[in-house]
DNA sequence: CCTATAGCCTGACGGC
DNA sequence: TGCCGTCAGGCTATAG
């Protein structure tokens, strides 16, 4: 689930529950998604602090602690979080589990333990610290400075996308989007786009993303124009009625429309 | 700098 | 039903 979109989803969650509430309990579940120091320094970290505030960058999302620093979340492929009241409701694959006082908990499910945890001191610094490049949706990020990542690379428009050093948040399924609604095909290299065609994407690429997030990332509410919820072999093809074709691109799947991505 | 590959983890799904 | 292979929305280390 987690991309830039998901994610916001999840940053609006965090802080509609779980702020501003001291913190009772932690169990960490699994000690191999924890970074950045021990299961226990984790626990020990959170323990009696309250959130304060949350940012996400990219993929990755930051709870602010009241006496600083912050927990620094990264969902892998499968994260997510869930709030819940009665510990009858803890979620299976629960790999962390908060537990506030006054009775609400906060559990970062994660199926697939490709995600991490871990107590970061200062944001900024972490983020320089993982050369994470601008925000996709941050002002920050502009055509100029989207420009100025794209220059020089010889690889795929997929790649550059997908790199979170050259700009962060995109993964596979909305860098997909973006091709599909930019008319391009994913095989398409960087320095085949000229200035106009570069502009355009960047443009489509902030259109995609802003979309995403006014409809809660969710691809049934999307459903309309967009490939994110045709993304089968055979699918019909949102724009043309089209068969969606998959693809290997440097080992990851690829959905897209043969006849409207050229 | 860039690509391709394997590996980390686990669950869901389809075919036999 | 059970077993097996494939795929899955991330990222890193490695070799070329």
């Amino acid at each position: 689930m987690p991309e830039l979109p998901d994610v916001e989803m999840l940053k609006r969650s965090f802080d509609a529950t779980s702020l501003h509430r001291p913190i009772a309990e932690v169990d960490v579940r699994s000690d191999a998604i924890v970074e950045r120091g021990s299961a226990g320094e984790l626990a020990g970290g959170l323990r009696g602090r309250s959130f304060e505030a949350t940012r996400r960058h990219g993929k990755r999302l930051f709870a602010g602690l009241d006496e600083g620093g912050a927990l620094a979340l990264h969902f892998g492929m499968t994260g997510s979080l869930r709030s819940f009241e009665s510990t009858d409701d803890e979620p299976r694959h629960t790999r962390l589990l908060l537990r506030f006082e006054r009775g609400s908990h906060l559990a970062l499910v994660m199926p697939r333990k490709l995600g991490k945890v871990g107590l970061v001191d200062d944001v900024d610094a972490f983020l320089e610290e993982q050369r994470l490049g601008p925000d996709a949706l941050s002002e920050a990020f502009d055509d100029a400075v989207f420009d100025a990542a794209l220059a020089g690379r010889r690889g795929s428009v997929k790649a550059a996308l997908m790199n979170q050093r050259l700009m962060a948040g995109i993964g596979n399924v909305y860098s997909d989007e973006i091709l599909f609604q930019a008319g391009l095909h994913p095989r398409t290299e960087v320095p085949a786009l000229d200035a106009d065609s570069r502009r355009r994407l960047f443009d489509t690429l902030r259109w995609v993303l802003c979309t995403a997030v006014d409809h809660g990332a969710d691809p049934a509410e999307l459903e309309g124009s967009f490939l994110l919820a045709h993304r089968s072999e055979g699918a019909s093809c949102p724009r043309c009625d089209g068969a969606i074709r998959r693809i290997e691109v440097s080992g990851r799947g690829v959905y897209y429309c043969p006849a409207c991505q050229t």
